[in-house]
DNA sequence: GTCTATACAGAGATAGAC
DNA sequence: GTCTATCTCTGTATAGAC
């Protein structure tokens, strides 16, 4: 057989990316290995030969999905002007967005995207509550916020939104899906103790009234 | 071999009792439908008799935990005098208490965990939800908490200190567990528009300030 | 240092006898 | 309703070619 050598630094993210779309859109325990070698065109024995196992390859994956997510949201938080509310604004915009596309497949419910997904959201927790860290302690000096954890505010917040939204979680209702966005602006806004209406923002421009 | 024919129901309780046990000591993943038949003294094709597959097995496990959780707390609920915020402490303390000792092997950080710790925290969050809206909604009436979705506030505060909090889902750090279990209750407080103060009994009795 | 080819124990699942 | 026997295919290990 024809025999391809690579650098070690390419081929190793060519298998991440290969993996990633795989398990992004099948399902981490649906994809075997066999399934990833093939698609790469590589032998079985090189994937364990770049990561030990198949949950060590998860791991990569998931950091692959984070790290990307996570520069995209501060440089454009860098770039955005404004208070800390229109900051958040911004990146809680960029989520929306985010949420809606790639997730058509996934949200299939499969138990088996349990264990990819909940290391997904656990680790996105980590990174977003520090960037969401920044901009409510800048609120807070701005006078439109209010608390003495900002850090754990952030942390309170985008687990328990991405928790209850994300049907790759669990298949949640539809209608359950609708009555807790609605409700996420008062939410919000107690907890920072914003104006009302404040974050009136996350209920527009969905499909929520319409449905 | 000798045959042993019982009741249905006897037989699937037996089944499902054994795999829980399995599966909270050893972890869902780690478990095989083998080690389970032996366990229970029975063959293989009788569990794919009961259960279409493991992650079915898996689901009656789940509905196990919560049933008898959920039971047990509503009992508790019924027999507790005093206002909505005297009941929310009566379950929050019981919640403690079962944390603490049924997960000592769990916390093995394993990834393996995932798929049943999230599934049985969705499914927990559906359940006990509707047991805090109760009891919100009875200290709106009286006057010590004011919200306009007491639904939605259960399942964002109890989806949120969950998530945080359990070493099954997400290896967090000690210092990250104490960290956010000191600001939960500001964070309730605000949430409920409660007096300050109210929630503190969650970080009294705790090892929380030892440590 | 990179990679292929192949081997293998053990997993979940199934068919059909009892 | 329960058993045994058996199937397929998985994740993983390894020997050795380039």
């Amino acid at each position: 057989m024809v025999r391809i050598t690579k650098g070690p630094e390419e081929r190793r993210q060519e298998i991440v990316t290969t993996a990633r779309r795989l398990f992004e859109s099948e399902g981490y325990e649906k994809v075997t290995m066999q399934r990833i070698v093939e698609e790469v065109g590589i032998a079985k024995g090189t994937v364990f030969y770049y990561f030990e196992s198949k949950e060590e390859l998860l791991k990569a994956v998931v950091e692959d999905i984070i790290e990307q997510d996570y520069t995209r949201k501060q440089a454009l938080v860098a770039a955005t002007g404004g208070n800390g509310l229109d900051k958040i604004r911004t990146i809680m915009q960029l989520d929306s967005m985010a949420l809606k596309y790639p997730k058509i497949l996934e949200s299939l419910h499969e138990i088996s995207n349990a264990s990819m997904h909940t290391q997904l959201l656990a680790v996105m927790v980590n990174n977003e509550a520090h960037l969401y860290e920044t901009l409510i302690s800048q609120g807070c000096d701005e006078g439109i916020f209010q608390t003495d954890h900002p850090l754990e505010c952030a942390e309170f917040m985008i687990a328990a939104m991405q928790f209850l939204t994300d049907t790759g979680i669990y298949p949640w209702d539809e209608s359950d899906l609708m009555r807790r966005v609605k409700a996420f602006p008062s939410l919000v806004e107690a907890i920072l103790k914003a104006k009302p209406g404040s974050f009136q923002f996350m209920v527009q421009g969905r499909d929520w009234d319409i449905k």
